[in-house]
DNA sequence: CAATAAACATGCAGTCATGTATGTTTAAGC
DNA sequence: GCTTAAACATACATGACTGCATGTTTATTG
């Protein structure tokens, strides 16, 4: 029953990550051996160390079907439109979360469910670490480009203002996977966007 | 070389603390066996047994040695100034973060370095759950009572205030543990902070 | 149509962590 | 001064989990 087509080979990996990722976001991953994700999908652990090369190789594969380039989400063109750029980019990661089940459980894993440590997942804390430098100079440039723009104050401490976006959004979705109960991120996602930019025009601890 | 006095055993058990705690923060909780805690305290695992019913056990312990009711830290009066009570706690949360090795390794173990789950864990998620909805009702009612004495807008929407506060709060501190090089959290505590209450009073979207 | 190799399944060896049971020593209590 | 039990150390049994080696079958290719 084995040599299966490409299309059913493709299928089989597929589930393989699907089952991985659910039973990760119910343990956590270090409580997940890879017998139990073979048996969660009806195969064997031979079908996983066909397909990845061992545990956190399935793992950093689970995170990358959900990992999307900055620019896809950046469509307002952050030249003209900085702030709006890093509006639309806050809104849609925030309904995306929250309507997202795929990415919020993968969120879910990164945050809350994955340990950081020095050995072997040291090379997933290193790419995240990696994307969130991305994300930082990439809104860092929205900043400028909107002082440049006189869209904010000439004398706005733009690594600040940086540091409390990063929180705000990192810390919405973070504390909203915690407890989801505790607010409607999906319908509280605009409104707690836009509460923030008032916030570089009016705190004077912001100014250089 | 046993029966100890009782000033020796504690001596013990928290050399043990000490040891778990730094291990725990260098290779992550699921990574660190009781058997390396031992060795590197040069005890065995006898001690640690006898001092802690498991793992977890122990890792609860090492958690309430930082944690600190939210009243203590709370020394502003609430009632007259509860902006005042808010700053004072995200600052000295902020710096404390900053400076205490301690609370900085606790807090980077609970944050980056121990996984959520649904069995063994569980306790120690759902306590950290309960905190984390105490902290929130607090900051509630700083929030409703500021606006009662008319320092905040009396149509301000303090659900979302609160939540913004919280997201904020926590988002400083997890991305700083994260990459603490990313921003200095003891210098930028102060104005971090301040440049939060003017969102307040600017942001249309937090008012009802 | 034969040979190859893809796509798994199965089995085994080895390591490691946990929990407990049982020693051993000595501070404390009387 | 004798007993007890606190404060560990040691040893053992048990049960994963991993990695690899080796089947086995069948799509694919020339």
């Amino acid at each position: 029953m084995v040599r299966k087509t490409k299309a059913e080979a493709l299928a089989t990996r597929n589930l393989l990550l699907d089952t991985a990722e659910r039973l990760f976001f119910e343990r956590g991953v270090s409580k997940t051996s890879l017998a139990d994700i073979a048996k969660a999908a009806e195969m064997t652990r031979g079908a996983i160390y066909w397909h990845f090369k061992n545990k956190y190789d399935l793992l950093q594969a689970m995170m990358e079907r959900v990992r999307l380039p900055p620019e896809t989400l950046l469509e307002a063109p952050v030249e003209n439109a900085p702030l709006q750029a890093m509006r639309d980019y806050a809104v849609k990661m925030l309904r995306d979360t929250a309507t997202n089940p795929r990415r919020r459980r993968v969120l879910s894993i990164m945050m809350h469910r994955c340990e950081k440590n020095e050995d072997e997942a040291k090379a997933l804390t290193v790419r995240q670490q990696a994307a969130f430098i991305d994300c930082t100079s990439h809104i860092r440039l929205c900043m400028t480009t909107a002082v440049k723009l006189e869209l904010l104050p000439a004398n706005l401490d733009t690594d600040k203002a940086t540091t409390m976006y990063l929180a705000l959004l990192f810390g919405l979705i973070s504390n909203w996977l915690f407890l989801p109960d505790n607010f409607d991120l999906e319908a509280d996602a605009e409104a707690l966007t836009d509460a923030f930019f008032p916030m570089l025009h009016h705190s004077p601890s912001l100014l250089k």
